[in-house]
DNA sequence: GTTGTATTCGAAATCGTTTTCGATTTCGAA
DNA sequence: TTCGAAATCGAAAACGATTTCGAATACAAC
């Protein structure tokens, strides 16, 4: 029951090895009844050439890596989702490592996916990435690679992202237009430029509306959990009473928030309205269902493969990569926490 | 900036190919000088041999496939996670397919990893899956098989389980010890045996208690979701206002019925108690949270990797490999819905 | 100096494909 | 019949490692 080879075949049909490879490569110099029968024999005993053989070869491993920050993750997992099932149409297999949000462990991962020899490289930076070597060195080696979501400003390659700043002014306008005054931020880490821009686009709405900012007000959730949201909802209702709203970086902390507003009996949105942001499968099932912005992680993964895809074919073609970046909709989910 | 290969050593080192690739793996006929330059150099140089062509001869791909039957699933990430860290403690990667429950692409994802070469395949079977001819085609092979959480009474093959019967039993003996007396079981579908374990645990407890088990109390949840949990809570609360407690085959079903009983301003738990399975993290979250079983997943994923690796050693010995069945700890875990 | 035994190295075969390029066959036109 | 072009095929050289086995060197003992 060992594995066939491309000689079993030949020796079957009395064949050359050259003369099945080719007809199963759609030479043509290989006649029409020859690739015929080739290709009958080999559906029959379900042969296919052998991948590692192959890449020897053709230097093609029919393999891209992936990378991202956190495995248990609601959108992490539906990029993933994406990203394989566009990654199968096109028979790649896709090896996912995790960074654990480490700067180290994800030079170290990108370092064990070129040793792989991958054809390519998806990857989502970490919250403590801080420099771009690693970045610097897929692209050196002419790999292709493609950042999603979590991505440097640094680094001269595609991307696929949402526009953060647009989609948290809008969430912090819809707050403001509800007719909330005194709105809190919880801010992701100060590195990631998601955060970054997250904040800007609440800085700025407020500044539209002509409401003041107070850096009080903004507090920042290193870990972006639920556990901080929680603290935070209570050390702002003992210190700041006057807030009435909260404009989440993400949808964990606005849930621990909420957990806490329930358990001190606090009416939301009446009294304080909280808004997250990526609108993971809970936000729809807590009570009250949490308001939030849908951050589409299966299209961003499925782009992110397919400007992949592009560029590989672009290099085999030695022609030269003109980076892409695509911005993917966002859109506003109110439900009853605003 | 291509990669380096061994005649590149070779040349730089004025060694022969072969004297640098035994250098590297401690072959007892290069003297100790000789390994000590060859590996200070590669360091240097930070050379690692070409994966594929080591495959070639050695027939081993240092990867393992996993199919899951879910991506974006707490417990299943959870899973991957724990695979993931103990494969790459031993260099292992991971190719992850995707069998979106269904027997079909099951099948078919088994087959892509047989040809991909993989060293061992780690699967939770899907909830469709009828058969198992994949199953033992893949033992056929001689290939390193380790079922999870979803496993099959029918292949002789290793297996990292839960006692799902005696997990469920000590979660509705909770609920009958608090004082519930008509409990209402939201279960998983027909074919998966841990469906029907939890059900069995189910029965066995109504039943050493002298509660009479009741078919129409029993609900089939398909695809094991909220909306599932969400509209049989409306209906029983309908139909049989009596029930004062619902054991469910997982959390998603029992946070779409809380989510419904809080809509109607139902007292959890004191009109009607919810126990869920699996404790995902957003369960601690929900108001009221939720009360569960807590079924380790990482540690699941750790230990079949561990499987596969005794299994892939004592196969490379010639000997024969002696299947396991391990069992992890779950534990009840009583929070505010109970 | 000779022999024998360890020690250290390398040539070459091999894994299973792909692909170049040369060899053979076919077949129509002259 | 003969010739040349077109159509088919296959031998052989890669790809980059591993491993067998034989060769060379070293060194001790006599």
């Amino acid at each position: 029951m060992k594995n066939l080879t491309l000689k079993d075949i030949a020796n079957a049909l009395d064949l050359s090895i050259t003369t099945v490879s080719k007809a199963l490569k759609d030479y043509p110099d290989v006649s029409a009844k020859t690739k015929a029968k080739v290709k009958a024999y080999t559906k029959e005993v379900n042969f296919t050439p052998n991948a590692y053989a192959a890449y020897l070869r053709t230097q093609e491993s029919k393999i891209i890596g992936v990378i991202i920050p956190r495995l248990n993750h609601y959108f992490f997992s539906n990029v993933l989702k994406g990203i394989m099932k566009a990654a199968e149409e096109e028979g790649y297999m896709v090896i996912i490592l995790n960074s654990e949000e480490s700067y180290e462990l994800e030079k170290k991962q990108v370092d064990r996916l070129l040793k792989q020899n991958v054809d390519g490289i998806l990857l989502s930076i970490a919250d403590s990435t801080h420099d771009t070597s690693h970045i610097d060195k897929i692209l050196a080696q002419n790999i292709p690679l493609v950042l999603f979501d979590k991505y440097s400003k640094l680094s001269q390659c595609s991307s696929v992202i949402i526009n953060d700043q647009n989609a948290a002014f809008t969430a912090v306008e819809h707050l403001i237009q509800s007719g909330k005054k005194n709105i809190a931020h919880l801010r992701g880490p100060l590195l990631p430029q998601n955060s970054i821009d997250r904040f800007l686009g609440y800085r700025k709405a407020l500044e539209k509306h002509g409401l003041p900012y107070k850096k009080e007000w903004v507090f920042t959730c290193q870990d972006i959990t639920s556990d901080e949201g929680y603290a935070y909802a209570k050390y702002m209702q003992e210190k700041y009473p006057e807030i009435d709203a909260i404009f989440a970086v993400a949808d964990m902390p606005a849930i621990g928030a909420i957990k806490y507003f329930n358990e001190q009996n606090i009416a939301i949105p009446e009294q304080i309205a909280v808004m997250g942001f990526s609108n993971w499968k809970i936000s729809g099932l807590i009570t009250p269902a949490l308001s939030t912005v849908n951050q589409p992680g299966e299209t961003m993964g499925k782009k992110a493969f397919e400007l992949f895809y592009q560029e590989l074919k672009l290099l085999k073609k030695g022609a030269k990569i003109n980076y892409q970046i695509i911005e993917i909709d966002t859109t506003l989910i109110v439900r009853d926490s605003t």
